[in-house]
DNA sequence: GCGACAG
DNA sequence: ATCTTGTCGC
C-alpha cells in the first residue's frame, strides 16, 4: 500500500476528530508557521506575536530536507514535519497557530491546519491563499453541502479563505484572521511575517489596524 | 475519460 | 512553492 494511500486513509480516520466549537478562553499570542523550499531544502518559520498589538515576541526557523513530492490535498505530508520542527523550537506559548494551507477546506476534510491542530491538540485555523476545492458563494465556500470556509477579500481582488483547524469556530476564525490583517495588507500579519522569515527575507514594520 | 489541484 | 529584472502603475 502505497504512502499516499495510507495518508488518505489517516485523513478520512481523523477528519471526524476535529474540534468545531471555541475551546479557549482568550486569544491573548497568535502563533504562524510556513515553510518555504529551496535547493531540496524545506525551511520552516514560527512567529509568535501580541493578537492585540501584534508585537513579535519570538521568531524562529528551522531547515530539513525535502523528503516527500507535492500532492494536491496531501501537503500535509510534506509540511507537517518542516512545521512541527519549528514550532518545537519557540520557547513562548501560543493560544491560536495560524497555518498557510487549508483547514476544513480540502477534499476529505482534513487540511494540513486540521493535522497539525489534532497533533498539538490546540486551536488551529487554515489560511490558504487560493482555493483547492468547493464552490464560493458570497464569502463562504461550500463544500458537500456545507459552509466549510470564509473568504475575506483584499485589494486587488486578493482574497484569502478561512477555515478552521481544530478547537476552534468558524467565526472566531474568521474574525481573529480579519483582526489580523494590518492596514494594506493582504495576510494576516503573523502569516505574512512566517513568509518572509522562511525566505529567509527582512520583513519590514507595518502599521497595525487599529491605528 | 477529462480537468482541477493548498504550497 | 520555485525559476527571475526591470518595469508599469496607483
Amino acid at each position: 500500500m502505497s504512502r499516499y494511500t495510507e495518508a488518505v486513509k489517516l485523513q478520512r480516520r481523523l477528519a471526524p476528530t476535529v474540534v468545531t466549537r471555541d475551546s479557549l478562553k482568550s486569544i491573548r499570542t497568535v502563533c504562524a508557521v510556513d515553510v518555504s523550499y529551496r535547493e531540496g531544502l524545506a525551511n520552516a518559520a514560527a512567529v509568535v506575536m501580541d493578537a492585540a498589538t501584534l508585537e513579535v515576541l519570538e521568531h524562529v526557523t528551522s531547515t530539513t530536507k525535502v523528503k516527500v513530492p507535492y500532492v494536491p490535498g496531501l501537503m500535509m505530508l510534506r509540511e507537517a514535519g518542516p512545521a512541527m520542527s519549528a514550532l518545537g523550537l519557540l520557547k513562548t506559548g501560543f493560544d491560536v497557530l495560524l497555518v498557510d494551507g487549508n483547514g476544513q477546506l480540502h477534499p476529505r476534510r482534513f487540511g494540513l491546519a486540521c493535522y497539525l491542530g489534532v497533533m498539538l491538540d490546540k486551536p488551529t485555523v487554515g489560511v490558504a491563499k487560493s482555493l483547492l476545492c468547493g464552490t464560493e458563494k458570497k464569502d463562504s465556500v461550500i463544500l458537500g453541502g456545507r459552509t466549510v470556509a470564509k473568504v475575506i477579500s483584499g485589494r486587488e481582488g486578493r482574497k484569502i479563505f478561512v477555515s478552521i483547524g481544530n478547537k476552534i469556530s468558524l467565526g472566531t476564525a474568521s474574525r481573529l484572521a480579519s483582526s489580523l490583517i494590518a492596514r494594506g495588507q493582504w495576510l494576516p500579519e503573523p502569516l505574512r511575517l512566517a513568509d518572509m522569515y522562511s525566505k529567509k527575507r527582512a520583513p519590514k514594520r507595518v502599521v497595525p489596524k487599529n491605528l
